[in-house]
DNA sequence: CCACGTTACTTTACGCTGTAAGGAGTTGCA
DNA sequence: TGCAACTCCTTACAGCGTAAAGTAACGTGG
C-alpha cells in the first residue's frame, strides 16, 4: 500500500489542478529546454503500472522508458508519492461521467458500479493507492460528482447518501482487488487457480483428514454445491469474485431500497 | 500487498496444520539443540507487525528481536511469504467462534462483523495479506465455519450464502483498511486528519475557485451537512469509516432480508 | 573414545529500491 | 560577455530478501 500527500501540499495541488494553459505558456526562463513534461512522465508511469503492476513501477523504470535516468524525473515531480497521486487522478479521467439518469437511481448505480469495476480491472494498481488522505484531484472529484448525482435520485438524506457511497466503494474495490490479485498470482507463480486449488485440496485432505467433522458448516456448503460456479470457462477465483460482485451489488441495492422505504417521504 | 503460497506446498500445509504433539516429540537428531521454534518466531513476528505494521516487518527485525541474525530464521521457516502465511493463520485464532445463535441470523452476523472489524483494527497488517490464493489454515477455516453457521440460519441457498459471505468480507475489510491507513498516515506524517484536511481544503478553494459550479452534487452534499459526523471527538476519517461500517452493514443486512423474501420457502 | 554426518547459526554478498549531494553542460538576459 | 537559472547525470547510502559458504555444536556408529 502506497501513501499519498507526503510532499509540499501547495505544489502537489497546483500540479493536480493545473490547466493546459499554464503548461502551454511560452517559456522565457534561462537554462536548457525541458526535454520532458509532467504529462509525458505520467503517460510513461501509467503505461508501466498497467503493464507490470505497482511492483514494476520504479523511478528508474520510468526514467529508462523516457531515455533518462531516474533522477531526471525529480525536476518535474517532487517524489514518487506525488507521482502516484498525479497518476491516480489522471487515470480517473477514463471513467464515464454521463450515466443515463432516466432509468432511475437503481439502473444508474448499476451502470456506474460496472464501469468502476471494469476500470479497476484495467488499472489494478489504482487499488493500491491508499484511501486515507485522498488525492483530491479534479478527476477523482468528477467521479464522486457522478455517483453523488445518481444517489441524489434516491431521495435519501445527505449523510445517508455519503455513507452508502462509501460502502459501495469499499465493496467494489474489495471484489475488484481479489480479481486483480488472482491474476497477478497466476502470472507470478505460473499456476492457474485450478491447478493451485487442486494441489492444495489434495494436501488438505491429507493433512486434515477430519476436516468434515471439524468444519461441518463449511463442508455442508461444499456438498450443497456452493462452490460450483455458473461459468466454468473463466478462472475460478475470477468467476467467484464476479458472482460476488453481481450479487453483492444486488444485495446492497435492495438494502438501499429498504432504507428508502424506512425514510419518511417529507425527509426525502 | 504481500503474496501467499509461494513455497513448497507440502511443507507449508504441514506447518499450518501441525499439532502440538508433533512439536513436542523428543528429538534424537544430531547437531546443536534448536534455540528457537516456529512458535517463538511467529510470536516475535506478530509482535513486530502489531507494533510497527507490515512495513516494519523484516527478516532482520524478527531475527534481532530473538537475538539472532535474519538468516537464522530460515532453518525454521522457508521464506518470508511462508512466515506471513503462518502469522496470518495463527492470528485468526483470536476470533470468537461461539457467537450466540439464539438472536437469529441478523444479530449473529452483526456480532460477527463487529468482532471481525475490531480484529482488523487490532492487527491491520492482516489486511495486507492477499486474498487470492488463500492460506487455508485451520484458524482461517474456523472463522469461515463461524460465519457459515450463522448464514445457515438465513435459509438461503448455499451459493447465495457463499456470495453474501464474500461480500460481507470485502466490505468489512475495506472499511477497516481505511481506518488502519488513516491511523498510519497520521502517525507517519505527524498530521491529524483535521489538520491535513484544513490545509488541503484551503488550498482547494484557492486552486479551484469554481469548485461549486464544477461539482454541484458534491457541493450540495456538503452544504446539506453530509460531512458532519456524529462524534466530533474521534479523528475524522476514523469516525467516517465507522459510520460507513455501521450503516453499510445495515444496508447489507436489509438486502439479505430482501433476498430471503424473494426466495420461495421450499427452497430455503 | 573419537571421527563423522547432521544441524544451528553466522558472515558475506548481490541486485533491487528511493533519493540526497554535487557536478556538468545549456540557455536567456543584463 | 559573464552570470544565474535550469536540465540532467553520476555517485552514494541504507535497507530489503535470500543464496552461498563457513563455523561450531551435537548424537551416534565404529
Amino acid at each position: 500500500m502506497v501513501f499519498a500527500g507526503q510532499g509540499d501540499p501547495r505544489r502537489s495541488m497546483t500540479l493536480l489542478w493545473r490547466t493546459p494553459d499554464s503548461v502551454a505558456t511560452a517559456r522565457t526562463a534561462p537554462g536548457p529546454r525541458p526535454g520532458l513534461s509532467v504529462d509525458v512522465i505520467l503517460d510513461a508511469a501509467i503505461a508501466i503500472a498497467d503493464e507490470h503492476g505497482m511492483a514494476g513501477l520504479s523511478m528508474r523504470a520510468v526514467g529508462e522508458r523516457l531515455g533518462r535516468t531516474a533522477m531526471a524525473l525529480y525536476t518535474y515531480v517532487p517524489n514518487k508519492a506525488e507521482l502516484l497521486d498525479l497518476m491516480y487522478d489522471r487515470i480517473h479521467a477514463e471513467l464515464a461521467t454521463d450515466h443515463p439518469t432516466d432509468g432511475g437511481w437503481r439502473a444508474g448505480l448499476t451502470a456506474w458500479a460496472e464501469d468502476l469495476w471494469g476500470f479497476y480491472l484495467r488499472h489494478p494498481w489504482v487499488l493500491q493507492v491508499s484511501q486515507a488522505r485522498p488525492v483530491l484531484g479534479p478527476h477523482e472529484y468528477a467521479m464522486l460528482e457522478t455517483v453523488a448525482g445518481i444517489m441524489h435520485g434516491t431521495g435519501l438524506p445527505a449523510n445517508a447518501r455519503r455513507r452508502i457511497i462509501s460502502a459501495l466503494f469499499q465493496f467494489i474495490r474489495g471484489t475488484a482487488q481479489t480479481v486483480a490479485e488472482a491474476r497477478q498470482a497466476a502470472s507470478a507463480t505460473g499456476l492457474s487457480d485450478e491447478e493451485w486449488w487442486y494441489a492444495r485440496s489434495a494436501l488438505l485432505t491429507e493433512v486434515a483428514p477430519d476436516f468434515a467433522e471439524r468444519f461441518p458448516m463449511v463442508s455442508s456448503m461444499e456438498t450443497e454445491g456452493a462452490f460450483q460456479l455458473d461459468d466454468e470457462t473463466r478462472p475460478y477465483l475470477e468467476q467467484e469474485a464476479w458472482e460476488t460482485f453481481r450479487s453483492g451489488l444486488t444485495v446492497l441495492l435492495d438494502g438501499i431500497e429498504a432504507a428508502r422505504r424506512a425514510t419518511p417521504t417529507d425527509q426525502r
